[in-house]
RNA sequence: GGGGCACUAGCUCAGGUGGUUAGAGCGCACCCCUGAUAAGGGUGAGGUCGCUAGUUCGAGUCUAGCGUGCCCCA
């Protein structure tokens, strides 16, 4: 017996069971246990930084996580599933900020370095709980007690062993970055914040000569926003392509790009000569401010950019490669000098002598009255555009500032970078070339260090006297050079043991740890920077072990990994973080490493394909949404409506949807089948006819499941989750509608039949099968089904649906032709029922004859073989089929393109004209009789063989008939008396059901029926009443007063029809 | 400003390698069905595949340009 089962279903109270179980019954732990010997699939977890609440677009990649390693499970594998955090990183020390309510370097010191980073970690961990719980309920399966954490001493231990292992090979450097930067903070912000500050505002927008040397009179008439860059002006930039002309003004020569003289210089100026940008480079100018000389290259020329736009301006930029990222990037490629003739607080230094200890903004106004006053200054504007402030201080502008800054050579590897990421398999395919294959064009090194307090510290340390550098990869390598450096950490945690070991290894703690060395002079002493956050988690496929100081088993046997996925914001983040970390430290690793496929998720939006935001509140909390729907229905919406790299809207009906869709079609199969099974007492170790002995329709089930079986194999070794879906969808719709539908009598009969035992045997292997198949995809409803269909009635099998196998492709199953002719077949059905509306012939009225037009006798056979379920969907009393089509059908012929194509060419259309021209019928006639036909084509007659034309059947407009899909059916729409009358009794069938259902009474409740009618309606009853009193359960049925509990009155075709019905005495 | 992705039915989306009647679900209309019934099922109407050129015998699919939206970077 199987518990019985509610066609009811509460899918989140399930979910509760199953998860009190797995925990229980530790079913994920033994998931791992039982596989270890298994060959491993390997998976690394993206950490997540829990100081924010998860959302549903980190409950999308979980589950997509979540299906491939359910799936590798039961396929076999080892699938271990460690957890990581990622715990570092402006973000973190943002949100601290924030909570204590200061902002900025100096407010953090003032507050302690030490109890900051205490607020970091309480921070990070902030919403872990919620983190736990929502991956817990929605069925991802994550070994959190293993996590991996990145601010843990041996995690950083391992970040420095790279760090230190890159400075060894040269790969370390300091040089400049251009940062926004925010003066009155003394602190760069991150793109976000940045994002976050922007505000509409005027600039002086002014052009200026910059004269020419060597040309007298003559200037370069150049355009800026930003006058207190001008002292530090180390260049000139033009487009190489753009036009200069120069310009006779007044009695003095101007150069401006051509398009832009008018404009700039009004209609006065008489254009002397004409250049190309390319032919300016290289030329001289005297800068309009002299305090000092640039450094490390020649200053004053003209260069060539490729951002110069003639859209504002004179087509000559100002370039000061301190205070522009562009600037800086032109400058450093054409190896001009450098000059930053600005203090960190936004003042001028005193070198600038008439602006010293003036805020940069605030000197505008004297730079330019200074520029005039000099005659320097061609035109001044306004300029109104959006610039960015600082968030938390409205009023403080930010300006672009180059800090100095540590890199990583990552453009000295680029090469085998690029090699790696040709070899991963990226899905969607165009990451690899398109997101990831252009990024990696435009490679830059990786400014590596951050003037921070929260992150892995940097592992240099400098000596204060020569300038030596070192780099350590362990604090054992530290404490052989000074066994003592690490006093002051020891000190304060006896003082207080609540002191963190981890943190030994952070600010403010490591940068008291100090060396000499035996015959140097000074003191090593570390550089204050932290690095960036994505390094720490780019190492996590050896960090997560410690290795190389130890795991070193780990890392060998969990390396690389054969599964990441993430959503695509982490092209540039983790997966490139972790694909360049692997390339510069596994030189002799073979490409892909550190992972071999990677799925690249879109991002989800709402409905409206806005982002997601809390501040909106656009979604649904999805805890909330699961306690309504289930963890199933929620999974489900995701992987039918998610496809990789495109952007999923995702809503609740899209939930509520997938039970309705997939997880109540299941239920309701599920249900029925126990239903029966326990009135029958079938039972799984009942007689199993063998498979040759059951009918078609058996056959053809299992046949059907055998190839979604290979479908969602194939699929999801393709890592097409979306691709598996359809074939899941398609299959439980081919079930539901087609098999349960069609069989249900099967399984009502009442003595014990062999047909009966192959009804139950196959509906129950399909069940058990599918409740497999689906595992992966909606672990929670599978283990209800599994529990009850499998585990119950066999203490042998395995514990859980998780735990057992995944099915396995079945030659025995395979049975294509069978799969095609049950197409034909319900396409057959389609097309009947498509006559029947079109010609308003209700199902109710029976017909004499359904004709369906076959090619041969084999599809006439195949077809017949299913004569019953035809004519009991059409409600026809015979099915007949015809070889002579013509009678009801007209041809058309038309080329078989793909053949005839590549044949004759240009060909191809007058082919086309001429079948269509001709009488098709004709055609097809001369087909059959020869094997081919002949056509005429304006450059003359062509042979054409069966294989090359296409023959296409349409019905004849004077029967009641419909094509499609290649096939024709027919209906017989005469009806005589003998069949009115029996679509009358239909009718009154009909009207007692429709009684009985307004009486609720149970299905299997006797009725008692006095009926009175007269005419061709109670002859219909006579003839037909014994089987109306059969399908209806009467006990008594006869003609009279029509009296009864209730009465109904009604008519059919106009005859009045009067009926009493009680309930019979049981 | 640069790069990437998308644009297919009212809505949400599928549509290897080009082949001539472009599919599904939802919604809508009409209809069927007591034995899965506070369920289930059928049929139908809806599309110049964002626009414009081009390549080709043939383009939703390939190429170029444009438009709109989104993402990443600047």
């Amino acid at each position: 017996m199987f518990e019985p089962v509610s066609p009811q279903v509460s899918f989140p109270e399930l979910d509760a069971t199953h998860l009190a179980f797995w925990e229980d019954a530790r079913i994920f732990e033994k998931t791992l246990e039982r596989e270890a010997d298994k060959p491993p699939f390997i998976f690394y977890e993206g950490p997540p930084t829990a100081n924010g609440m998860p959302h549903p677009g980190h409950v999308m990649t979980r589950v997509m996580k979540d299906v491939f390693l359910r799936y590798r499970t039961m396929g076999g594998h080892y699938v271990p599933r460690r957890a990581g955090w990622d715990t570092h990183g402006l973000p973190v020390e943002v949100e601290v900020e924030k909570a204590l309510g200061i902002s900025g370097r100096d407010a953090i010191q003032a507050y302690g370095v030490e109890a900051f980073s205490r607020q970091c970690i309480d921070s990070v961990f902030k919403y872990i709980d919620e983190w736990q719980e929502m991956t817990r309920r929605i069925g991802f399966w994550l070994d959190f007690d293993a996590a991996y954490v990145t601010f843990h001493k041996s995690y950083v231990e391992s970040v420095w062993w790279a760090l230190s292992e890159m400075f060894k090979k040269g790969l370390l450097y300091q040089g400049y970055k251009v940062i926004w930067w925010w003066p009155q903070g003394g602190t760069a912000l991150s793109a976000g914040e940045v994002g976050q500050g922007y505000k509409t505002i005027d600039d002086p927008s002014v052009m200026i000569r910059f004269p020419v040397v060597g040309e007298d009179e003559t200037s370069f008439l150049a355009w800026t926003t930003t006058p207190w860059t001008l002292p530090s002006n180390v260049a000139l930039a033009v487009d190489p392509g753009t036009v200069y002309a120069t310009v006779e003004v007044e009695g003095e020569r101007l150069i401006v790009a051509e398009a832009l003289v008018e404009k700039v210089l009004g209609e006065d100026g008489t254009v002397v000569s004409r250049r190309k940008g390319s032919e300016l480079v290289g030329m001289r100018y005297e800068p309009p401010f002299r305090y000092a000389e640039p450094e490390g290259g020649p200053a004053w020329e003209v260069v060539d950019a490729d951002f110069v736009s003639l859209d504002s301006g004179t087509g000559l930029v100002h370039l000061a490669p301190a205070f522009g990222e562009d600037d800086f990037r032109v400058c450093k490629d054409k190896g001009m000098g450098f000059l930053q003739l600005m203090n960190p607080d936004g003042t001028f230094p005193a070198t600038v002598t008439d602006f010293a200890g003036r805020f940069c903004k605030d000197a505008d106004r004297d730079i330019i009255r200074n520029l005039r006053s000099r005659g320097l200054l061609f035109k001044e504007e306004v300029y109104r555009h959006d610039y960015p402030f600082c968030w938390r201080a409205m009023d403080d502008p930010l300006i672009q500032y180059a800090r100095r800054s540590w890199f990583i050579r990552t453009t000295q590897e680029i090469e085998r970078v690029k090699e790696n990421n040709r070899a991963i398999h990226w899905e969607p395919e165009h990451i690899k070339t398109g997101r990831m294959g252009q990024f990696l064009e435009g490679n830059v090194d990786w400014a590596l260090s951050r003037e921070r307090f929260w992150g892995t510290p940097l592992p240099i340390w400098v000596n204060d006297e020569t300038g030596a550098a070192e780099s350590v990869g362990s604090v054992a390598e530290i404490l052989e050079r000074n066994p003592k450096a690490f006093e002051h950490f020891e000190n304060a945690k006896a003082k207080d043991p609540s002191l963190q070991e981890h943190l030994m290894v952070h600010k403010p703690w490591v940068d008291e740890v100090t060396w000499v060395k035996r015959g140097e002079p000074g003191v090593y002493r570390r550089v204050p920077e932290v690095i960036d956050c994505w390094f720490d988690s780019g190492c996590m496929p050896f960090a997560q072990w410690g290795y190389p100081h130890q795991g070193q088993d780990e890392f060998q046997r969990s390396f690389p990994a054969d599964f990441i996925t993430e959503a695509v914001d982490q092209t540039r983040g983790w997966f490139y973080s972790l694909m360049t970390i692997s390339t510069l430290m596994f030189p002799a690793q073979e490409v892909p490493h550190p992972f071999k496929n990677c799925v690249v998720m879109g991002i989800i939006t709402d409905e409206k394909g806005k982002k997601l935001s809390k501040r909106d509140k656009n979604y649904t909390d999805p805890l909330v949404l699961m306690d309504r729907v289930g963890a199933d229905a929620v999974r489900w919406a995701l992987y039918a409506g998610t496809v990789p790299g495109q952007n999923t809207r995702f809503f609740d009906a899209a939930a509520t949807d997938a039970v309705r869709e997939f997880l109540l079609k299941i239920w309701n199969v599920y249900s029925f089948f126990v239903t029966y099974a326990n009135i029958d007492a079938w039972t799984p170790t009942a007689d199993r006819p063998p498979l040759s002995e059951r009918s078609d329709m058996d056959r053809w089930l299992l046949a059907e499941l055998d190839a979604t079986v290979r479908a969602v194999r194939r699929e999801l070794d393709d890592y097409k989750s979306h691709m598996a879906v359809r074939h899941l969808l398609s299959f439980v719709d081919g079930l539901s509608n087609w098999y349960v539908r069609r069989s249900r009598a099967r399984f009502w009969a009442t003595d014990d039949t062999a047909d009966k035992r192959a009804a139950f045997s196959t509906l129950y292997e399909t069940l058990v099968d599918l409740t497999k198949l689906t595992a992966p995809f909606t672990p929670f409803m599978t283990e209800t089904l599994f529990q009850n269909l499998v585990r119950k009635n066999d203490p042998s099998a395995p514990e859980s649906v998780h735990l057992a196998s995944f099915p396995e492709p079945d030659e025995a199953r395979v049975d294509d032709a069978l799969r095609r002719t049950v197409e034909q077949v319900r396409n057959v059905v389609n097309l009947g029922q498509r006559v029947r509306n079109e010609n308003k012939l209700k199902v109710r009225q029976p017909l004499a004859e359904a004709i369906v037009v076959v090619a041969d006798d084999g599809e006439r056979a195949a077809i017949d073989g299913f004569s019953d379920a035809i004519r009991e969907e059409l409600n026809v009393r015979s099915l007949g089929f015809t070889q002579e089509p013509e009678i009801y059908v007209e041809f058309e012929l038309l080329p078989n393109f793909r053949v005839l194509g590549p044949k004759l060419g240009k060909q191809v259309p007058a082919c086309k004209k001429a079948l269509a021209e001709s009488d098709g019928s004709a055609l097809y006639a001369e087909m059959e009789a020869n094997q081919k036909i002949r056509v005429e084509l304006p450059d003359g007659p062509i042979e054409l063989t069966l294989d090359e034309v296409e023959v296409r059947l349409s019905a004849r407009e004077d029967f009641a008939a419909a094509s499609g899909a290649g096939q024709v059916v027919v209906l017989d729409t005469r009806i005589d008396d003998d069949l009115r009358r029996e679509g009358m009794a239909r009718e009154v069938i009909n009207r007692i059901q429709r009684a009985r259902k307004a009486m609720d009474l149970p299905y299997e409740a006797r009725i008692e029926v006095s009926w009175n009618a007269d005419g061709e309606v109670a002859k219909a009853i006579e003839e037909h009443a014994e089987r109306i009193a059969g399908e209806t359960l009467a006990t008594r049925f006869e003609a009279g007063d029509a009296e009864g509990a209730t009465v109904e009155e009604t008519e059919i075709e106009g005859t009045p029809l009067r009926l009493g019905i009680t309930k019979a005495p049981a």
